[in-house]
DNA sequence: TCGCGGCGCACTCTC
DNA sequence: TGCGCCGCGA
């Protein structure tokens, strides 16, 4: 949890600003020189002097990050920016964290007044100091996923949804859509495009009740600053004034809202059609000021974020969007061995309309890739396993440079168990998060509840936890009453004697209150927010209840808030010393630029910070690291292992059938195999268990679109030999679309050679993994008794049943 | 009002 | 497989 804070003398080495990173750090003096004085590659100068808009687009491992990086350190150096006139904006706040730390490293201190953040950031800044515009309290909650979930399912039910027809989840997504393409829930209803169900009603009441509650959910956070940028032009042109340059990485990722956020900030003077028009010829000059010159960054092939709502036509229509824009491409690439870029180029190049690019790389062909076709996912967790230890005790690899990705975070567990059994160290990004987690999400709700009293969904949360007395009757006569007086609930909960409910219930729900009561006098005298968290942690019961417990579980929940508190705390040193988004110093900033340890604070940086925000270190961390492929992006390591190539895993089984979500499977595919220096290798699993009975997958079809002469296949299943070989490929896919998973194991050559005895496992096309259990005749007449569990006992003709022995 | 046990369902990915 | 919900008995 413990990220580096900001301190540019204590940084940690950093890579070269460019050429290859694995040579040896230079001194800082002469990277800083190298810098200014340009280097030999041409595309790379250009970026330095071209002008504004301009579009840099650069292929995986070409080294885009620090493009961008030496942007901002010669428009301070050489064209006197001053840095806080500097907005960049990054995909996740440990980018933005190594952004600044870069930057440090060449311009030194001055770079702590740059704007470096994610565009949610940005925005909950922007709100913080404007929102009331709308009439928000200035103390708003901010809504994650599973708060937007819950309320979202109140919604549903309020509107009598069948949820198996309507799943929450589902009108979640229609929500969110309609929010990240701007269309208000008053022209929800008309909205086409979609095909599929619309929830206008829904979505008013969804927002409606965000309202009551003094709540924004993510996609309000960057819609609402859109429209206060429409609604008040002079709100919009504060922030033109202020930010004369706007850096936009991972700028494939970005949504149509963001791209709008964008074009109010940077776009032509002239777009602002509420700004008055000049007709004072006293004054002609006034509010006659250039946009902020824009630069943007990114890789086609690399947008994974198509289900957010990102589009990949922002990037392809930036010449359009941004009229006089420039474009530049850099395809070399200063990542990986040439191996491993053929693989990628092989890949990604099956996706139509893409902009023809090829990268390249210097490095050299290297290690070509090792294929392996495992029996299951422990068998392949095994052979990750020892190839890892191998790698290790070879002295060619470390465990800090090493990396296993999967599509889906339910994978990780057969290598969670594999690696604790055999010791090999490993860290899990993303997963069961931690703020996800019952304990966590039950203190936060404590500390919302106590922040923003409107927030009605996080004071129900915790009105009986730990358990108090106040039961669901108690509950319902509160919240009638609150629809009758139409105030919030916490209001009603203070009038709980109006109700008919019985003394001792009221007395109860006093107690509550005066507890509330309590902790928020204790902010309102500045506490900070660990302080507050220690409070009612104690003072709750909450922490008497979890020590009292017999339950172990119990114990990992104390250990979880007791990281928790370690949390608040180190956000407290934090903030005194830095503000967390480099903006603290900046003293005409917006609104309460001083860094404060207060809990509105806290809430919003534990709101806004994602799991995956806090990957280790890869030099520092020691342990080979464990996460989905969509957090791999922007990291990079030794040695990749990508696991679970199979049809149905990767590419995801929901995505079969839609060429457009086809095409998004295989640019993660591509953001995977890119991840790799030095060495890449790709296993699959025969037979998977998904959730109790076991699967069988065929092959990923990306796979097929590696060149043989680049693999290396330590082992092939025991019962498909075809599939990897090219000219078989396009047939096998064929056949396989057609006949479903029945063609994968029946290949003629491997029942020949089939004898079993009693107690094989065997995997069968139909009924799924089974044991035999009985044998009867021999030969061509042999006859087994299988147990396929759920499936029940099958008695198979051994030559012809289509069945394959395991191992 | 609470606690327990049985049952049914769930797995994309994330700021 | 494990989590969350529901219904029941105390």
């Amino acid at each position: 949890m413990s990220q580096p804070v900001e301190t540019p003398a204590a940084a940690p080495a950093m890579e070269p600003l460019f050429g290859e990173p694995d040579k040896p750090v230079r001194k800082r003096r002469s990277r800083a020189k190298e810098l200014l004085e340009g280097s030999n590659e041409p595309q790379r100068e250009a970026v330095l002097h071209e002008g504004s808009p301009l579009l840099v687009v650069a292929g995986a491992g070409s080294g885009k990050t620090r493009v961008l990086t030496r942007r901002i350190a010669y428009l301070v150096s050489e064209r006197d920016a001053h840095p806080g006139s500097i907005l960049a904006i990054t995909f996740t706040n440990k980018a933005a964290a190594e952004m600044r730390h870069r930057v440090a490293d060449i311009i030194g201190n001055r770079a702590r007044i740059m704007w470096v953040s994610t565009f949610h950031s940005a925005c909950v800044r922007i709100l913080r100091a404007e929102l009331h515009r709308f009439g928000y309290a200035r103390e708003f909650s901010i809504y994650d996923d599973a708060d937007s979930k819950r309320l979202m399912q109140l919604v549903c039910s309020d509107l009598g949804l069948d949820p198996k027809r309507h799943p929450v989840r589902k009108v979640l997504n229609w929500v969110s859509n309609c929010k990240n393409d701007l269309v208000d829930h008053e022209s929800a209803g008309s909205r086409a495009g979609l095909g599929e169900e619309s929830y206008p009603e829904a979505y008013a009441q969804y927002q409606l009740r965000l309202r009551k509650a003094s709540a924004l959910d993510f996609d309000d956070l960057i819609m609402l600053t859109v429209h206060l940028f429409q609604a008040f032009a002079e709100v919009r042109e504060h922030y033109r004034r202020r930010f004369r340059h706007v850096l936009v990485d991972e700028y494939q990722d970005t949504n149509h809202a963001q791209y709008v956020l964008i074009r109010e900030l940077c776009g032509p003077s002239d777009a602002g059609a509420a700004a008055p028009a000049p007709t004072d010829q006293e004054a002609p000059q006034e509010g006659a000021i250039d946009p902020p010159e824009l630069m943007v960054v990114g890789d086609s092939d690399q947008s994974i974020y198509a289900f957010r709502g990102a589009t990949i036509r922002n990037i392809l229509d930036f010449s359009t969007d941004f009229p006089g824009a420039r474009t530049i491409m850099l395809e070399q690439n200063y990542r990986s061995t040439q191996t491993v870029l053929s693989a990628a180029n092989a890949v990604i190049s099956h996706n139509d309309g893409r902009p023809a690019k090829n990268l390249w790389s210097a490095a050299g062909d290297g290690d070509r890739i090792v294929g392996y076709v495992a029996d299951s996912e422990h068998d392949e967790a095994q052979f990750v396993a020892s190839e890892v230890r191998e790698l290790v005790e070879q002295g060619r690899g470390t465990y800090g440079e090493t990396a296993v990705f999967y599509r889906t975070n339910a994978q990780s567990r057969a290598f969670e168990e594999v690696f604790i059994r055999t010791g090999v160290p490993y860290r899990v990004v993303g997963g069961v998060r931690f703020y996800e987690r019952k304990e966590i999400r039950d203190v936060i709700a404590y500390l919302r509840a106590i922040a923003n009293p409107a927030d009605d969904v996080s004071v129900r949360r915790i009105l009986n936890v730990p358990k108090r007395g106040i039961g669901d009757k108690s509950e319902g006569a509160i919240d009638a009453l609150a629809q009758k007086a139409g105030i919030p609930f916490s209001e009603a909960l203070r009038r709980a004697s109006e109700t008919a409910l019985a003394p001792g219930s009221v007395k109860k729900i006093t107690g509550f209150v005066d507890l509330i009561d309590e902790h928020r006098q204790l902010v309102a005298d500045g506490a900070p927010a660990h302080d507050v968290l220690a409070s009612i942690l104690d003072r709750s019961g909450y922490h008497a209840e979890l020590q009292g417990s017999k339950d172990p579980q119990d114990e990992t929940r104390m250990e979880n808030l007791a990281e928790f508190l370690a949390v608040a705390e180190e956000f407290a040193t934090q903030a005194s010393t830095v503000d967390l988004d480099g903006a603290g110093a900046e003293p005409n900033l917006v609104g309460a630029p001083e860094p404060d340890p207060s809990l509105p604070a806290f809430l919003e940086r534990i709101a806004l910070v994602a799991d995956s925000d806090q990957i280790p270190d890869a030099e520092s961390g020691g342990v080979v690291t464990l996460m989905t492929l969509h957090t791999a992006k922007g990291l990079e390591f030794d040695t990749v292992f990508l696991t679970g190539c199979e049809d149905g895993i990767l590419p995801h089984q929901r995505t079969l059938t839609d060429p457009g979500e086809l095409a998004e499977e295989r640019r993660l595919t591509y953001v995977g195999i890119t991840r790799a220096r030095k060495r890449l290798y790709l296993s699959r699993a025969v037979s998977r268990s998904a959730w109790g009975a076991p699967q069988h997958n065929p092959p990923s079809r990306f796979l097929g679109e590696i060149p043989d002469r680049l693999m290396d296949w330590r082992r092939l299943g025991s019962a498909v030999t075809s599939w990897q070989n090219s000219s078989a490929t396009a047939r096998y896919r064929e056949r396989n679309r057609i006949e479903g998973f029945a063609s994968r194991v029946d290949s003629p050559r491997a029942k020949k050679s089939i004898e079993l005895a009693v107690g094989d496992k065997i995997l069968h096309t139909s009924f799924g993994l089974g044991t035999v259990k009985k044998i009867t005749g021999s030969g061509s007449n042999a006859k087994a008794e299988v147990d396929f569990g759920s499936m029940g006992a099958k008695l198979l003709a051994v030559q012809f049943a289509p069945i394959e022995k395991l191992d």
